[in-house]
DNA sequence: GCAATTTTCTGACGACTAGTCAAAATACGG
DNA sequence: CCGTATTTTGACTAGTCGTCAGAAAATTGC
Protein backbone atom coordinates (compact mmCIF):
# COMPACT_ATOMS: atom_id res chain seq x y z
CA UNK A 1 0.00 0.00 0.00
CA UNK A 2 2.39 2.53 1.36
CA UNK A 3 5.37 1.50 -1.04
CA UNK A 4 3.73 3.64 -3.36
CA UNK A 5 4.82 7.17 -4.36
CA UNK A 6 3.00 9.83 -2.99
CA UNK A 7 1.92 10.98 -6.65
CA UNK A 8 0.41 7.53 -7.99
CA UNK A 9 -1.39 7.13 -4.10
CA UNK A 10 -3.00 10.57 -4.87
CA UNK A 11 -4.09 9.00 -8.54
CA UNK A 12 -5.44 6.23 -6.98
CA UNK A 13 -7.33 8.12 -4.75
CA UNK A 14 -8.61 9.91 -6.93
CA UNK A 15 -9.97 7.03 -9.25
CA UNK A 16 -12.28 6.05 -6.11
CA UNK A 17 -13.40 9.62 -5.61
CA UNK A 18 -14.31 10.31 -8.80
CA UNK A 19 -16.48 6.86 -8.87
CA UNK A 20 -18.09 8.35 -5.62
CA UNK A 21 -19.22 11.01 -6.81
CA UNK A 22 -20.14 9.79 -10.17
CA UNK A 23 -22.47 7.12 -8.48
CA UNK A 24 -25.34 9.18 -6.85
CA UNK A 25 -25.31 10.97 -10.07
CA UNK A 26 -26.66 7.96 -11.75
CA UNK A 27 -28.63 6.55 -8.96
CA UNK A 28 -30.27 9.88 -8.55
CA UNK A 29 -30.44 10.77 -12.44
CA UNK A 30 -29.81 8.12 -14.45
CA UNK A 31 -27.46 7.59 -17.31
CA UNK A 32 -28.01 11.23 -18.80
CA UNK A 33 -26.93 12.31 -15.60
CA UNK A 34 -23.67 11.55 -15.51
CA UNK A 35 -21.88 14.07 -16.72
CA UNK A 36 -18.23 14.46 -16.73
CA UNK A 37 -18.07 18.02 -16.90
CA UNK A 38 -20.03 18.23 -13.47
CA UNK A 39 -17.57 15.19 -11.80
CA UNK A 40 -14.88 17.29 -12.63
CA UNK A 41 -16.78 20.40 -10.89
CA UNK A 42 -16.71 18.49 -8.13
CA UNK A 43 -13.52 17.08 -7.74
CA UNK A 44 -12.32 20.66 -8.47
CA UNK A 45 -9.96 18.95 -11.06
CA UNK A 46 -10.13 19.35 -14.75
CA UNK A 47 -12.08 17.18 -17.57
CA UNK A 48 -9.11 15.69 -19.12
CA UNK A 49 -8.09 14.00 -16.00
CA UNK A 50 -10.67 12.24 -15.91
CA UNK A 51 -10.13 10.77 -18.78
CA UNK A 52 -6.52 9.71 -17.82
CA UNK A 53 -9.11 7.31 -15.39
CA UNK A 54 -11.39 6.13 -17.85
CA UNK A 55 -11.75 6.09 -21.36
CA UNK A 56 -15.76 7.09 -21.12
CA UNK A 57 -18.42 7.87 -19.44
CA UNK A 58 -19.54 3.75 -19.80
CA UNK A 59 -16.08 3.27 -18.42
CA UNK A 60 -17.36 4.34 -15.08
CA UNK A 61 -20.58 3.06 -15.06
CA UNK A 62 -19.22 -0.40 -15.86
CA UNK A 63 -16.62 0.59 -12.35
CA UNK A 64 -19.54 1.15 -10.38
CA UNK A 65 -21.03 -2.28 -11.56
CA UNK A 66 -17.62 -3.36 -10.34
CA UNK A 67 -17.43 -2.24 -7.24
CA UNK A 68 -20.34 -4.76 -6.14
CA UNK A 69 -19.59 -7.65 -8.49
CA UNK A 70 -17.69 -9.39 -5.92
CA UNK A 71 -20.27 -8.65 -3.38
CA UNK A 72 -22.99 -11.03 -5.01
CA UNK A 73 -19.94 -13.76 -5.18
CA UNK A 74 -19.61 -13.42 -1.48
CA UNK A 75 -22.97 -13.86 -0.92
CA UNK A 76 -23.60 -16.61 -2.85
CA UNK A 77 -20.33 -18.43 -1.49
CA UNK A 78 -21.64 -18.13 1.62
CA UNK A 79 -25.19 -18.98 0.77
CA UNK A 80 -24.18 -22.22 -0.30
CA UNK A 81 -22.52 -23.10 3.28
CA UNK A 82 -25.48 -23.42 4.36
CA UNK A 83 -25.61 -27.34 6.11
CA UNK A 84 -28.60 -29.49 4.97
CA UNK A 85 -30.31 -30.59 1.78
CA UNK A 86 -29.20 -29.55 -1.67
CA UNK A 87 -32.70 -28.53 -1.95
CA UNK A 88 -32.21 -26.20 1.26
CA UNK A 89 -29.09 -24.30 0.02
CA UNK A 90 -30.54 -23.85 -2.95
CA UNK A 91 -33.01 -21.95 -0.70
CA UNK A 92 -30.15 -20.60 0.88
CA UNK A 93 -29.04 -19.19 -2.20
CA UNK A 94 -32.01 -17.41 -3.08
CA UNK A 95 -31.91 -15.53 -0.02
CA UNK A 96 -28.65 -14.18 -1.17
CA UNK A 97 -29.65 -13.05 -4.16
CA UNK A 98 -32.45 -11.31 -2.24
CA UNK A 99 -29.81 -10.01 0.24
CA UNK A 100 -28.05 -8.84 -3.13
CA UNK A 101 -30.90 -6.66 -4.24
CA UNK A 102 -31.66 -5.34 -1.15
CA UNK A 103 -28.66 -4.02 0.05
CA UNK A 104 -27.16 -3.23 -3.70
CA UNK A 105 -30.55 -1.84 -5.71
CA UNK A 106 -27.97 0.18 -7.00
CA UNK A 107 -26.36 -2.55 -9.12
CA UNK A 108 -29.07 -3.34 -10.62
CA UNK A 109 -29.78 -0.05 -11.71
CA UNK A 110 -26.07 -0.06 -13.64
CA UNK A 111 -26.67 -3.54 -14.63
CA UNK A 112 -29.74 -2.71 -16.55
CA UNK A 113 -27.94 0.24 -18.33
CA UNK A 114 -24.80 -2.05 -19.25
CA UNK A 115 -27.80 -4.25 -20.86
CA UNK A 116 -28.10 -1.49 -23.57
CA UNK A 117 -25.76 -3.11 -26.00
CA UNK A 118 -25.30 0.70 -27.29
CA UNK A 119 -23.63 1.28 -23.69
CA UNK A 120 -22.15 -1.91 -23.10
CA UNK A 121 -20.25 -2.14 -26.58
CA UNK A 122 -18.28 1.30 -25.62
CA UNK A 123 -16.88 -0.68 -22.44
CA UNK A 124 -13.18 -1.88 -21.98
CA UNK A 125 -13.09 -5.47 -23.13
CA UNK A 126 -11.25 -5.86 -19.69
CA UNK A 127 -14.00 -4.80 -17.15
CA UNK A 128 -16.37 -6.71 -19.41
CA UNK A 129 -14.61 -10.16 -18.61
CA UNK A 130 -14.26 -8.57 -14.97
CA UNK A 131 -18.50 -8.75 -14.63
CA UNK A 132 -19.06 -11.69 -16.66
CA UNK A 133 -16.15 -13.42 -14.71
CA UNK A 134 -17.62 -12.59 -11.15
CA UNK A 135 -21.33 -13.71 -12.85
CA UNK A 136 -19.79 -17.04 -14.39
CA UNK A 137 -18.95 -17.75 -11.21
CA UNK A 138 -21.72 -16.83 -9.41
CA UNK A 139 -23.76 -19.01 -11.79
CA UNK A 140 -20.83 -21.72 -11.05
CA UNK A 141 -21.77 -21.62 -7.47
CA UNK A 142 -25.19 -22.64 -8.16
CA UNK A 143 -24.44 -25.00 -11.13
CA UNK A 144 -21.84 -26.67 -7.87
CA UNK A 145 -25.13 -27.19 -5.89
CA UNK A 146 -27.27 -28.71 -8.94
CA UNK A 147 -24.62 -30.95 -9.32
CA UNK A 148 -23.98 -32.24 -5.96
CA UNK A 149 -27.86 -33.13 -5.56
CA UNK A 150 -27.19 -34.95 -8.65
CA UNK A 151 -24.71 -36.91 -7.89
CA UNK A 152 -26.64 -37.27 -3.99
CA UNK A 153 -29.39 -38.66 -6.03
CA UNK A 154 -31.87 -35.56 -5.18
CA UNK A 155 -32.06 -34.90 -8.41
CA UNK A 156 -32.18 -35.87 -12.03
CA UNK A 157 -31.41 -33.45 -14.96
CA UNK A 158 -33.97 -33.66 -17.64
CA UNK A 159 -33.00 -34.74 -21.18
CA UNK A 160 -30.45 -32.40 -23.26
CA UNK A 161 -30.17 -29.94 -20.39
CA UNK A 162 -26.85 -29.83 -17.92
CA UNK A 163 -26.97 -28.06 -14.87
CA UNK A 164 -26.44 -24.89 -16.17
CA UNK A 165 -29.85 -25.08 -17.83
CA UNK A 166 -31.26 -25.49 -14.53
CA UNK A 167 -29.26 -21.90 -13.34
CA UNK A 168 -30.10 -20.36 -16.48
CA UNK A 169 -34.19 -20.71 -15.40
CA UNK A 170 -33.45 -19.38 -11.88
CA UNK A 171 -31.28 -16.90 -13.13
CA UNK A 172 -34.10 -15.70 -15.56
CA UNK A 173 -36.55 -15.76 -12.98
CA UNK A 174 -34.88 -13.79 -10.32
CA UNK A 175 -33.46 -10.75 -12.70
CA UNK A 176 -36.37 -11.12 -14.47
CA UNK A 177 -39.07 -11.05 -11.43
CA UNK A 178 -36.82 -7.80 -9.74
CA UNK A 179 -35.88 -5.88 -12.58
CA UNK A 180 -39.75 -5.96 -13.20
CA UNK A 181 -40.03 -4.64 -9.45
CA UNK A 182 -37.54 -2.12 -9.75
CA UNK A 183 -38.75 -0.79 -13.21
CA UNK A 184 -42.55 -1.61 -13.93
CA UNK A 185 -45.45 0.26 -12.95
CA UNK A 186 -47.71 -2.73 -14.05
CA UNK A 187 -46.99 -4.60 -10.87
CA UNK A 188 -48.74 -2.79 -7.84
CA UNK A 189 -52.11 -2.55 -10.76
CA UNK A 190 -51.94 -5.79 -10.97
CA UNK A 191 -51.99 -5.96 -7.08
CA UNK A 192 -48.54 -8.04 -6.59
CA UNK A 193 -46.72 -6.27 -3.74
CA UNK A 194 -44.59 -8.83 -2.38
CA UNK A 195 -42.31 -9.59 -4.94
CA UNK A 196 -39.40 -11.00 -2.83
CA UNK A 197 -41.75 -13.96 -1.92
CA UNK A 198 -43.21 -14.60 -5.05
CA UNK A 199 -40.09 -14.98 -6.89
CA UNK A 200 -39.11 -17.20 -3.64
CA UNK A 201 -42.37 -19.30 -4.19
CA UNK A 202 -41.97 -19.52 -8.17
CA UNK A 203 -38.60 -20.66 -7.54
CA UNK A 204 -39.26 -23.39 -4.90
CA UNK A 205 -42.25 -24.71 -7.55
CA UNK A 206 -39.71 -24.54 -10.44
CA UNK A 207 -37.65 -26.94 -8.40
CA UNK A 208 -40.29 -29.20 -7.62
CA UNK A 209 -41.48 -29.25 -10.88
CA UNK A 210 -38.15 -30.80 -11.93
CA UNK A 211 -38.61 -32.93 -9.17
CA UNK A 212 -35.55 -32.03 -6.93
CA UNK A 213 -36.17 -33.67 -3.65
CA UNK A 214 -36.91 -33.17 -0.49
CA UNK A 215 -40.06 -31.30 -2.22
CA UNK A 216 -41.31 -28.06 -0.80
CA UNK A 217 -44.27 -30.15 0.30
CA UNK A 218 -42.20 -32.37 2.99
CA UNK A 219 -40.28 -29.86 5.10
CA UNK A 220 -41.30 -26.67 6.83
CA UNK A 221 -40.06 -23.43 3.99
CA UNK A 222 -40.68 -20.79 6.02
CA UNK A 223 -38.61 -22.88 8.86
CA UNK A 224 -35.87 -23.61 6.74
CA UNK A 225 -35.77 -20.13 5.39
CA UNK A 226 -36.10 -18.15 9.12
CA UNK A 227 -32.67 -20.37 9.42
CA UNK A 228 -30.76 -19.18 6.53
CA UNK A 229 -31.46 -15.19 7.47
CA UNK A 230 -30.54 -16.15 10.89
CA UNK A 231 -27.38 -17.80 10.46
CA UNK A 232 -26.09 -15.80 7.64
CA UNK A 233 -27.99 -12.56 6.62
CA UNK A 234 -28.62 -11.43 10.32
CA UNK A 235 -32.56 -10.21 9.51
CA UNK B 1 -60.13 9.01 -43.37
CA UNK B 2 -60.46 10.74 -46.25
CA UNK B 3 -63.09 13.87 -43.82
CA UNK B 4 -59.48 15.12 -42.96
CA UNK B 5 -58.32 18.30 -44.07
CA UNK B 6 -55.53 17.26 -46.40
CA UNK B 7 -53.57 19.40 -44.02
CA UNK B 8 -54.36 17.36 -41.43
CA UNK B 9 -53.69 14.49 -43.20
CA UNK B 10 -50.16 15.64 -43.99
CA UNK B 11 -49.51 16.21 -40.30
CA UNK B 12 -50.69 12.86 -39.24
CA UNK B 13 -48.31 10.99 -42.54
CA UNK B 14 -45.73 13.30 -40.94
CA UNK B 15 -45.81 11.44 -37.45
CA UNK B 16 -45.59 8.33 -38.96
CA UNK B 17 -42.46 9.40 -41.12
CA UNK B 18 -40.94 10.55 -37.96
CA UNK B 19 -41.13 6.91 -36.41
CA UNK B 20 -40.65 5.03 -39.01
CA UNK B 21 -37.12 7.23 -39.51
CA UNK B 22 -36.22 6.99 -35.72
CA UNK B 23 -37.33 3.51 -35.60
CA UNK B 24 -33.65 2.25 -37.38
CA UNK B 25 -31.39 4.94 -35.43
CA UNK B 26 -32.44 3.67 -32.06
CA UNK B 27 -32.23 -0.58 -33.04
CA UNK B 28 -28.83 0.04 -34.95
CA UNK B 29 -27.51 3.00 -32.74
CA UNK B 30 -29.25 2.61 -29.10
CA UNK B 31 -30.75 5.13 -27.08
CA UNK B 32 -27.76 8.03 -27.81
CA UNK B 33 -28.16 6.96 -31.58
CA UNK B 34 -31.60 8.52 -31.89
CA UNK B 35 -30.67 12.30 -32.49
CA UNK B 36 -33.47 14.82 -33.16
CA UNK B 37 -31.67 17.02 -35.95
CA UNK B 38 -30.75 14.05 -37.71
CA UNK B 39 -34.45 13.03 -37.68
CA UNK B 40 -35.32 16.20 -38.87
CA UNK B 41 -32.26 15.94 -42.14
CA UNK B 42 -33.45 12.72 -43.25
CA UNK B 43 -37.40 14.01 -43.67
CA UNK B 44 -36.07 17.51 -44.78
CA UNK B 45 -38.67 19.02 -42.05
CA UNK B 46 -37.70 21.61 -39.48
CA UNK B 47 -36.48 20.40 -35.60
CA UNK B 48 -39.01 22.46 -34.46
CA UNK B 49 -42.02 20.90 -36.27
CA UNK B 50 -40.79 16.99 -34.35
CA UNK B 51 -41.09 19.19 -31.22
CA UNK B 52 -44.90 19.65 -32.53
CA UNK B 53 -45.18 15.95 -32.80
CA UNK B 54 -43.58 14.76 -29.76
CA UNK B 55 -42.12 16.67 -26.76
CA UNK B 56 -39.16 14.94 -26.33
CA UNK B 57 -36.68 12.16 -27.67
CA UNK B 58 -37.97 9.80 -25.15
CA UNK B 59 -41.64 10.40 -26.19
CA UNK B 60 -40.71 9.34 -29.38
CA UNK B 61 -39.24 5.76 -28.00
CA UNK B 62 -42.23 5.46 -26.04
CA UNK B 63 -44.25 6.13 -29.50
CA UNK B 64 -42.07 3.49 -31.16
CA UNK B 65 -43.30 0.72 -28.25
CA UNK B 66 -46.72 1.55 -28.45
CA UNK B 67 -46.49 0.74 -32.23
CA UNK B 68 -45.84 -2.90 -31.08
CA UNK B 69 -47.44 -3.89 -27.87
CA UNK B 70 -50.95 -4.37 -29.34
CA UNK B 71 -49.26 -7.25 -31.27
CA UNK B 72 -48.43 -9.13 -28.20
CA UNK B 73 -52.10 -8.92 -26.95
CA UNK B 74 -53.68 -10.26 -30.49
CA UNK B 75 -50.88 -12.84 -30.22
CA UNK B 76 -51.64 -13.54 -26.38
CA UNK B 77 -55.34 -13.42 -27.66
CA UNK B 78 -55.25 -15.84 -30.33
CA UNK B 79 -53.20 -17.98 -28.36
CA UNK B 80 -55.54 -18.01 -25.71
CA UNK B 81 -58.08 -19.35 -27.94
CA UNK B 82 -56.20 -23.08 -28.53
CA UNK B 83 -58.83 -25.69 -28.04
CA UNK B 84 -57.84 -28.30 -25.55
CA UNK B 85 -57.15 -28.57 -21.39
CA UNK B 86 -55.87 -25.35 -19.68
CA UNK B 87 -52.87 -26.34 -18.97
CA UNK B 88 -52.07 -26.68 -23.11
CA UNK B 89 -53.52 -23.19 -23.27
CA UNK B 90 -50.91 -21.68 -21.16
CA UNK B 91 -48.44 -23.57 -23.66
CA UNK B 92 -49.82 -21.69 -26.51
CA UNK B 93 -49.76 -18.17 -24.86
CA UNK B 94 -45.73 -19.28 -24.05
CA UNK B 95 -45.73 -19.69 -27.60
CA UNK B 96 -47.22 -16.54 -28.34
CA UNK B 97 -44.55 -14.89 -26.32
CA UNK B 98 -41.71 -17.02 -27.65
CA UNK B 99 -43.34 -15.93 -31.81
CA UNK B 100 -43.55 -12.10 -30.34
CA UNK B 101 -40.20 -11.93 -29.17
CA UNK B 102 -38.81 -13.51 -31.98
CA UNK B 103 -40.96 -11.31 -34.91
CA UNK B 104 -40.62 -7.84 -33.11
CA UNK B 105 -36.83 -8.21 -31.05
CA UNK B 106 -37.44 -4.21 -31.41
CA UNK B 107 -39.66 -3.81 -28.68
CA UNK B 108 -38.15 -5.53 -26.72
CA UNK B 109 -35.71 -3.16 -26.65
CA UNK B 110 -37.54 -0.36 -26.49
CA UNK B 111 -39.07 -1.79 -23.26
CA UNK B 112 -35.38 -1.88 -22.24
CA UNK B 113 -34.74 1.35 -22.36
CA UNK B 114 -37.84 2.52 -21.10
CA UNK B 115 -37.70 0.33 -18.18
CA UNK B 116 -34.81 2.82 -16.83
CA UNK B 117 -36.66 5.23 -14.50
CA UNK B 118 -34.55 8.00 -15.88
CA UNK B 119 -36.19 8.08 -19.08
CA UNK B 120 -39.69 6.35 -18.50
CA UNK B 121 -39.91 9.58 -16.53
CA UNK B 122 -40.13 11.77 -18.92
CA UNK B 123 -42.67 10.66 -21.44
CA UNK B 124 -46.46 11.53 -21.13
CA UNK B 125 -48.87 9.86 -18.43
CA UNK B 126 -50.95 9.06 -21.58
CA UNK B 127 -48.80 7.32 -23.21
CA UNK B 128 -47.26 5.25 -20.29
CA UNK B 129 -51.07 4.61 -19.86
CA UNK B 130 -51.01 2.70 -23.23
CA UNK B 131 -48.38 0.43 -22.71
CA UNK B 132 -49.74 -0.20 -19.17
CA UNK B 133 -52.89 -0.73 -20.26
CA UNK B 134 -51.79 -3.03 -23.04
CA UNK B 135 -49.37 -5.23 -20.86
CA UNK B 136 -52.35 -5.71 -17.80
CA UNK B 137 -54.70 -7.04 -20.85
CA UNK B 138 -51.73 -9.58 -21.64
CA UNK B 139 -51.45 -10.13 -18.19
CA UNK B 140 -55.42 -10.58 -17.74
CA UNK B 141 -55.34 -12.88 -21.05
CA UNK B 142 -53.35 -15.38 -19.00
CA UNK B 143 -54.98 -14.59 -15.46
CA UNK B 144 -58.30 -15.43 -17.33
CA UNK B 145 -56.64 -19.18 -17.96
CA UNK B 146 -55.43 -19.15 -14.82
CA UNK B 147 -59.19 -18.73 -13.77
CA UNK B 148 -60.77 -21.45 -15.78
CA UNK B 149 -58.13 -23.68 -14.91
CA UNK B 150 -59.16 -22.94 -11.21
CA UNK B 151 -62.52 -23.44 -11.78
CA UNK B 152 -62.23 -26.69 -13.50
CA UNK B 153 -60.04 -28.46 -10.81
CA UNK B 154 -57.23 -28.62 -13.06
CA UNK B 155 -55.12 -26.24 -10.62
CA UNK B 156 -55.17 -25.17 -7.14
CA UNK B 157 -53.91 -21.58 -5.85
CA UNK B 158 -51.56 -22.01 -3.09
CA UNK B 159 -52.59 -20.07 0.18
CA UNK B 160 -51.93 -16.15 -0.03
CA UNK B 161 -51.69 -15.96 -3.75
CA UNK B 162 -53.79 -14.85 -6.88
CA UNK B 163 -54.22 -15.63 -10.40
CA UNK B 164 -51.93 -12.56 -10.86
CA UNK B 165 -49.37 -14.13 -8.95
CA UNK B 166 -49.38 -17.14 -11.35
CA UNK B 167 -49.25 -14.68 -14.18
CA UNK B 168 -46.46 -13.05 -12.74
CA UNK B 169 -43.71 -15.50 -12.63
CA UNK B 170 -44.10 -16.68 -15.88
CA UNK B 171 -43.83 -12.72 -16.49
CA UNK B 172 -40.89 -12.59 -14.63
CA UNK B 173 -39.07 -15.84 -16.30
CA UNK B 174 -39.94 -15.29 -19.98
CA UNK B 175 -38.67 -11.16 -20.01
CA UNK B 176 -35.89 -12.26 -17.46
CA UNK B 177 -34.93 -15.22 -20.49
CA UNK B 178 -35.18 -13.26 -23.34
CA UNK B 179 -33.37 -10.47 -21.91
CA UNK B 180 -30.48 -12.22 -21.02
CA UNK B 181 -30.88 -13.81 -24.25
CA UNK B 182 -30.42 -10.40 -25.55
CA UNK B 183 -28.46 -8.19 -23.56
CA UNK B 184 -25.63 -10.89 -21.53
CA UNK B 185 -22.66 -12.63 -23.21
CA UNK B 186 -22.61 -14.90 -19.99
CA UNK B 187 -24.74 -17.21 -21.80
CA UNK B 188 -22.42 -18.47 -24.61
CA UNK B 189 -20.34 -18.99 -21.86
CA UNK B 190 -22.45 -20.91 -19.91
CA UNK B 191 -23.11 -23.26 -22.96
CA UNK B 192 -26.68 -22.14 -23.34
CA UNK B 193 -27.80 -21.56 -27.04
CA UNK B 194 -31.53 -22.48 -27.28
CA UNK B 195 -32.94 -19.95 -24.77
CA UNK B 196 -36.29 -20.15 -26.31
CA UNK B 197 -36.62 -24.23 -25.43
CA UNK B 198 -35.06 -23.87 -22.38
CA UNK B 199 -37.88 -21.01 -21.20
CA UNK B 200 -39.86 -22.90 -21.96
CA UNK B 201 -38.84 -26.27 -20.36
CA UNK B 202 -38.46 -23.90 -17.37
CA UNK B 203 -41.82 -22.57 -17.58
CA UNK B 204 -43.02 -26.24 -18.03
CA UNK B 205 -41.94 -27.44 -15.01
CA UNK B 206 -42.89 -24.26 -12.89
CA UNK B 207 -46.44 -25.42 -13.54
CA UNK B 208 -45.74 -28.97 -12.96
CA UNK B 209 -44.57 -27.66 -9.63
CA UNK B 210 -47.84 -25.52 -9.07
CA UNK B 211 -49.09 -29.36 -10.09
CA UNK B 212 -51.31 -27.91 -12.80
CA UNK B 213 -52.87 -31.01 -14.65
CA UNK B 214 -52.39 -32.55 -16.40
CA UNK B 215 -49.20 -32.80 -15.77
CA UNK B 216 -45.89 -32.60 -18.57
CA UNK B 217 -45.48 -36.05 -17.86
CA UNK B 218 -48.43 -37.12 -19.08
CA UNK B 219 -48.65 -35.90 -22.41
CA UNK B 220 -46.33 -35.35 -25.30
CA UNK B 221 -45.85 -31.28 -24.69
CA UNK B 222 -43.71 -31.54 -28.19
CA UNK B 223 -46.24 -32.74 -30.28
CA UNK B 224 -49.29 -30.20 -28.55
CA UNK B 225 -46.19 -27.47 -29.10
CA UNK B 226 -46.11 -28.44 -32.85
CA UNK B 227 -50.02 -28.59 -32.70
CA UNK B 228 -50.37 -25.21 -31.50
CA UNK B 229 -47.34 -23.56 -33.71
CA UNK B 230 -49.00 -24.98 -36.62
CA UNK B 231 -52.40 -23.93 -36.05
CA UNK B 232 -51.62 -20.30 -34.82
CA UNK B 233 -48.22 -19.47 -35.75
CA UNK B 234 -47.72 -21.51 -39.05
CA UNK B 235 -43.80 -22.18 -38.53
C1' DG C 1 -61.46 36.38 -54.59
C1' DC C 2 -59.55 38.94 -50.97
C1' DA C 3 -58.39 40.18 -46.09
C1' DA C 4 -57.98 38.84 -41.33
C1' DT C 5 -57.09 35.40 -38.17
C1' DT C 6 -55.44 31.17 -36.72
C1' DT C 7 -52.36 27.49 -37.21
C1' DT C 8 -48.06 25.61 -38.49
C1' DC C 9 -43.27 25.79 -39.62
C1' DT C 10 -38.68 27.43 -39.30
C1' DG C 11 -33.84 27.75 -37.97
C1' DA C 12 -30.93 30.53 -35.23
C1' DC C 13 -30.03 30.38 -30.48
C1' DG C 14 -28.82 29.09 -25.53
C1' DA C 15 -27.20 25.93 -22.63
C1' DC C 16 -25.69 21.88 -22.36
C1' DT C 17 -22.88 17.32 -23.67
C1' DA C 18 -18.46 13.97 -24.63
C1' DG C 19 -14.06 13.68 -25.83
C1' DT C 20 -9.25 15.74 -27.64
C1' DC C 21 -4.84 17.62 -27.44
C1' DA C 22 -1.06 21.18 -27.34
C1' DA C 23 0.91 23.47 -23.92
C1' DA C 24 1.77 24.29 -19.05
C1' DA C 25 2.73 22.44 -14.59
C1' DT C 26 4.37 19.22 -11.75
C1' DA C 27 7.10 15.01 -10.21
C1' DC C 28 11.16 12.38 -10.31
C1' DG C 29 16.08 10.53 -11.00
C1' DG C 30 20.67 11.82 -10.92
C1' DC D 1 19.51 22.05 -8.92
C1' DC D 2 18.72 20.47 -13.66
C1' DG D 3 16.74 17.82 -17.46
C1' DT D 4 13.60 14.41 -18.57
C1' DA D 5 9.17 12.06 -17.97
C1' DT D 6 4.72 12.24 -16.37
C1' DT D 7 0.52 14.43 -15.35
C1' DT D 8 -2.75 18.13 -15.52
C1' DT D 9 -5.04 21.62 -17.71
C1' DG D 10 -8.84 24.03 -20.16
C1' DA D 11 -9.82 25.91 -24.48
C1' DC D 12 -11.64 23.75 -28.47
C1' DT D 13 -14.41 20.76 -31.74
C1' DA D 14 -18.37 18.83 -32.86
C1' DG D 15 -22.19 17.39 -31.30
C1' DT D 16 -26.73 17.11 -28.24
C1' DC D 17 -31.78 18.73 -26.78
C1' DG D 18 -35.21 21.87 -26.50
C1' DT D 19 -37.05 26.91 -27.26
C1' DC D 20 -39.25 30.63 -29.33
C1' DA D 21 -39.86 34.97 -32.13
C1' DG D 22 -40.87 35.70 -36.50
C1' DA D 23 -41.94 33.89 -41.22
C1' DA D 24 -45.00 31.14 -43.89
C1' DA D 25 -49.02 28.77 -44.87
C1' DA D 26 -53.78 27.40 -44.16
C1' DT D 27 -58.34 28.44 -42.77
C1' DT D 28 -62.13 31.37 -42.04
C1' DG D 29 -65.39 35.14 -42.84
C1' DC D 30 -67.15 38.08 -46.01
Amino acid sequence: MSTLTPKKREILERENKILDVARPMIVHEGYNGLSMDRIAENLNISKGTIYNHFSCKEEIIIALAIQNVDKRLELFKTAAKFKGPHRHRMLAIGQAAEKFVQDFPEYFLFEQILRLSSVREKTSEKRQAVIRGCELQCMAVVAGVVDAAIASGDFTLPKKTTSESIVFGLWSLYTGGYELMLGSDSLEQLGISDVYGLVRLHAIRLLDGFDWHPLSNTFDVDKVIKRINKEFFSS
